[in-house]
DNA sequence: CGGGGGGTTTGATCCATGTCAACCGGAAAA
DNA sequence: TTTTCCGGTTGACATGGATCAAACCCCCCG
């Protein structure tokens, strides 16, 4: 059963879903705002959208208007190539921003997919820039999120360009385990999101390589895997093979 | 001969080098902002730096303070894992910004080196913020320059993770070309300031293999290549290749 | 003018990952 | 319960690029 809009007009407590009673906020664009602050940014996102598993948030080519902080679910990020080819070019979940790339063209520059259903609060750009001239904090924050999105891909550069196949899903795995300690929950032991072949696509192999690292890190006691479902048994071994390099 | 200080007391014209005369403002943070904005961003640009080839502008783990805006010259950004390997991360010439990965932690994430005698304006960062909360236009312009390089950083990743080898040398000559191109110099004709490893490291390829794809070009009537000096032949068919995909 | 050395080219061989194909297994539909 | 189907696993084989090694070339320096 829903609320009326009468029961809000009667005053009975409403959980708002607001900034300052969201559970990200130390991950999210609120870092480190001042409880006024925070309200003011509150103010401006006005609309919170539900995103089913497999819909589209926004898509290659769409005027870009705002960006999305996720509040809870989980995306996929992919880019097209005129030749038919694509990769993701990332996994985001609940804290974290998406659509930074079309600031640049005014337009979305890749493919925003829900992996599960997902909740997005929708930020209209020009209007954080406005804040934001307004709030030194978060302004700065905002910066300090672009730039940390700038570091991620050079740090998918260097597994891309320099690792081989089990190096680059042991540094995925581990990156996954250390996105969901932050977020509160188990650090070992999970639900991936996402098929092998779509790590696949991330990681530059192809599905089958993805399975076969998957198998020798199970052999080897490293993980537990079924399925989708990963319990992690050694991260100091993970690590090790991250940057185990032979030569 | 050099002006002494006293000529420039007996105001006899020194070109001074500042944004406004600057003749790379159009692609540089000047983009679009009027000659009184501009006498202002001018204001906290107050040192211009030397590099020679070779030297690093700045090292991983060195505290951020400042991005640089290169005036001249040429560098290479590479990022060092523990164990030894490294990754050309980017290669960025005149009117590029170098830096913005230092934002998110306080400290720079890579190191730039020199790749020629080069030079750079010295932006204080928190100078710049200052002042982009009062110019919206500059605000709204770094912003775009901030998302652009994550744009390119996923042109990388796409290259890295679907390319092959000769794609990727093909995208990496189309993409020199065209921003020689944005610089006024010919699209045709350049010289490469990195070496074949260099290239490699930045396209995840050995240097015999570059050396190999470079061979294979001339063969084929692409480009000209006598060592560092290149010379495109023809452009489509260099598009060609880098989106021929044979599957 | 004759080394010397860094960068480059080229050849021969090897190996990690891609490719192709068969099979498996769990979840949802019938 | 059985069927279907999609995603995942596993095996056999092919191949692009890595590796190792030698020779070459250009530029600098004596």
């Amino acid at each position: 059963m829903s609320l009326s809009p009468v029961a809000k007009e009667m005053s009975i407590p409403v959980i708002k879903t607001a900034c300052s009673n969201c559970n990200l906020r130390e991950l999210c664009l609120p870092f480190g705002l001042s409880e006024e602050e925070m309200a003011r940014l509150d103010d401006l996102i006005n609309v919170r959208k539900r995103v089913r598993r497999g819909e589209h948030l926004y898509r290659t080519g769409q005027t870009f208007e705002s960006i999305f902080a996720i509040r809870s679910g989980f995306f996929k990020t992919d880019v097209l190539l005129e030749d038919g080819r694509d990769q993701v070019t990332g996994f985001q979940m609940a804290g974290e921003l998406l659509g930074l790339d079309g600031i640049s063209s005014e337009q979305h520059s890749c493919n925003a997919v829900a992996l599960e259903d997902s909740e997005v609060c929708h930020i209209p750009f020009s209007r954080l820039e406005q804040l934001s001239r307004e709030i030194e904090t978060l302004q700065h924050h905002f910066h300090k999120v672009m730039s940390r999105e700038i570091v991620r891909d050079h740090g998918v550069m260097m597994l891309l360009g320099t690792m081989r196949a089990e190096e680059r899903l042991a540094a995925f795995l581990l990156n996954l385990s250390q996105r969901f300690t932050a977020r509160g929950f188990s650090h070992a032991e999970f639900n991936l999101r996402m098929t092998r072949e779509e790590i696949g696509s991330y990681l530059g192999l192809k599905l089958e390589t993805v399975s076969r690292a998957f198998s020798r890190f199970q052999e080897e006691g490293l993980v537990a895997v079924q399925q989708k479902h990963i319990r992690i048994l050694d991260i100091p071994g993970l690590k090790q093979i991250m940057s185990h390099h032979s030569h």
